[in-house]
DNA sequence: TCTGGGGTCCTAGGACCC
DNA sequence: TCTGGGGTCCTAGGACCC
């Protein structure tokens, strides 16, 4: 059976939600309508824009560049800080909807979603029919628009959708591959980014149809195995199954800041460490893995990047364990140069099946667990501000760093 | 483009073993 | 013993995605 693959893509995905949700809360004024973006805050320093509205497109504003930048494109840009849980609970929504028509949904990101409707078409009949139908229902009772992309594989559903946006349907079969997919600049494929474009280029490879019919054997010289991964996808030839979510083995987890001043004392630099450790070690415990390996990393005032990392003896899942040796790794490596960002990250995790206790000391690790699962508990029956470790009073810095909490569920691969 | 925060995967080089 | 080759593990860094 020919596979029928759908590929859903948010237009505008945060801007579409805020607008809808202000709309629903008794603004007259609807963001896609204006020149607005969604954006972080310049005085914390988290200044870049996040999305954008369709109407700021003239001004020629990109996602990611600075609020300064964009400013000076466009004056009157209206920009609203991000509002993370209400994006996850739109997402949340648009995929309930989704899944009254299949039950093979991967969630590829907050706005991004692969279905599989291959044993659907029998039910459905015509993909482009049903696909229609999802998307005007989106519209009309969530209230914002969707791409869909309609193919036999993901990464050309994917790549069909980004074809007509906002607000339409593509399909992309392989026998219009060389009509809709090759004329595209190769920048535009999935997995060719910043650094790779130039080196293409460099090649005398400029359209998605140039790299498709390149030799093969020198793309593998010169990129080595992403060479041949994407002279694949120029040429349609993806196999990966629709993953269900549910299914998605999560393979780190971490949180990291761009602190609103510069720290240059091992103190802060520990208490912002610590209050980073709070939120990864309340993530992993709820994921129910244990960690075998912490990273830490930073990057300096002037953007220098560097990070450590090292293995545990022995799998944990304490706050106190991953802090200790976070900062142990972070005094090794530090040379007291003022830092910007820090972030910290557990990942090769095991099952938590059973209790694995240290022989020596026992009756810590038993302490411990019970503290963080106390602390967790009070935490997500009430504020995450309920319990705060006494050092974070007046330290200007808050007692947990990050995101990504409750309705954490897998996203992303880079590979489909 | 003065540059966020969440991820995954790949590669290179050194240590160590046989 | 100045010297081979293969395998595995570890770490740092960089590529990509949204």
């Amino acid at each position: 059976m020919k596979s029928v693959i759908f590929h859903i893509d948010v237009n505008s995905a945060y801007l579409s939600w805020e607008a809808v949700y202000r709309l629903q809360h008794g603004e007259t004024l609807d963001l896609r309508t204006i020149p607005s973006a969604v954006g972080g805050d310049p005085v914390k320093r988290h200044g870049i824009i996040l999305a954008k509205s369709h109407a700021a497109k003239p001004y020629k504003i990109q996602t990611g560049e600075s609020l300064m930048a964009a400013y000076q494109k466009c004056p009157h840009l209206k920009v609203v800080p991000p509002r993370y849980d209400l994006y996850l609970r739109s997402s949340n929504a648009m995929v309930e909807l989704i899944s009254e028509y299949s039950d093979a949904i991967q969630r590829y990101s907050i706005d991004e979603c692969f279905v599989d409707f291959t044993h659907m078409v029998k039910l459905y009949g015509d993909p482009f029919s049903t696909a229609f139908i999802i998307k005007e229902r989106i519209k009309k009772e969530l209230g914002f628009t969707v791409s869909i992309g309609i193919s036999s594989n993901k990464l050309l559903a994917k790549v069909a959708s980004d074809l007509k946006k906002p607000d339409g349907i593509t399909t992309l079969f392989p026998e219009e591959i060389a009509e809709k997919m090759w004329p595209l600049p190769v920048g535009d494929l999935f997995m060719v980014g910043r650094a790779t474009y130039p080196k293409l280029n460099a090649l005398g490879i400029e359209t998605i149809g140039d790299l498709a019919n390149y030799d093969v054997e020198i793309l593998k010289s010169t990129l080595k195995s992403q060479g041949v991964l994407i002279w694949h996808y120029a040429n349609g030839i993806e196999t990966s199954p629709v993953k269900k979510s549910n299914h998605l083995a999560i393979k780190s987890i971490g949180n990291s800041t761009t602190m609103p001043f510069d720290i240059d004392t091992t103190k802060e630099a520990h208490l912002m460490i610590l209050s980073l450790c709070e939120m990864v070690g309340m993530r992993l415990r709820d994921s129910g893995y244990l960690t075998r390996l912490v990273a830490v990393h930073f990057k300096t005032h002037t953007f220098n990047s560097t990070g450590h990392q090292r293995k545990f003896d022995t799998p944990t899942d304490h706050t106190r364990d991953i802090y200790e040796e976070a900062c142990a790794l972070f005094d090794v490596l530090w040379d007291g140069t003022p830092l910007r960002h820090i972030g910290v990250r557990v990942s090769e995790f095991c099952e938590n099946d059973f209790v694995q206790l240290h022989i020596f000391n026992e009756k810590d690790t038993q302490k411990n667990r019970k503290l963080d699962a106390v602390i967790d508990t009070l935490r997500a029956r009430f504020e995450p501000k309920t319990i705060i470790r006494g050092s974070f009073i007046n330290s200007g810095i808050k007692p947990m760093t990050g995101g990504v909490g409750e309705d954490d569920f897998p996203l992303m691969s880079s590979i489909l």
